[in-house]
DNA sequence: TTAGTGATATCC
DNA sequence: GATATCACTAAA
């Protein structure tokens, strides 16, 4: 079944660890791909120095202020599309980053290139017909690491255990 | 280990 | 208008 509005609309940590072991679903040029997650991570609000969004809110990162269902895809080292799910309450900059599925998509970068995601679905809804995530039941040993590539955020929040991984 | 890549933010 | 930065990957 579709994941609901209610699934994001709740803190970030909490949707990020039970992203985790869900399918992920694009639908584009009347083909389907189906992935299932494996690895995530949370951005959550401008207390985490970690977050874009904690410099406070600016063109970009402004798309993590919008409610619980919105997707944010970020463009990194003009390569790589990023893909995010906007999570928690309206004007609160929670997200989460969706870093890898199975198989060997196992990089954010790799991942949206695998699905044929693109920075025109920024914006959008997760919702909605073109992309969304799907509960199939099954549920695998979670496990908890400390986020990578922020090394420009605080020592205490480059500790957190916020990545989520399957085993 | 390092080069490549381009949007964004921050400085003139 | 110019430059520095960056939630990465592939090649070596």
């Amino acid at each position: 079944m579709k994941l609901p509005y209610e699934f994001y609309h709740r803190p970030c940590l909490d949707v990020a660890r039970e992203l985790v072991g869900k399918i992920l679903v694009h639908r584009v040029d009347g083909q389907e791909y189906r992935l299932r997650i494996t690895e995530t991570e949370s951005y959550c609000g401008e207390g985490d120095t970690a977050c874009h969004a904690h410099k406070g809110r600016t063109k970009r990162t402004e798309v993590m202020y919008m409610d619980a269902g919105t997707i944010y895809i970020y463009l990194c080292y003009g390569v790589h599309w990023l893909l995010n799910i906007v999570t928690g309450e309206e004007n609160e900059p929670e997200a989460v980053l969706i870093r890898a599925c199975e198989g060997k998509y196992n990089g954010p970068g790799k991942l949206t290139k695998a699905l044929h995601i693109t920075g025109q679905l920024n914006r959008g809804s997760i919702l909605g017909e073109e992309l969304w995530i799907e509960d199939d039941g099954f549920r695998g040993e979670i496990t908890e690491h400390t986020r990578v590539g922020i090394g420009y955020a605080s020592p205490e929040d480059q500790a957190r255990l916020w990545r989520f991984k399957l085993q």
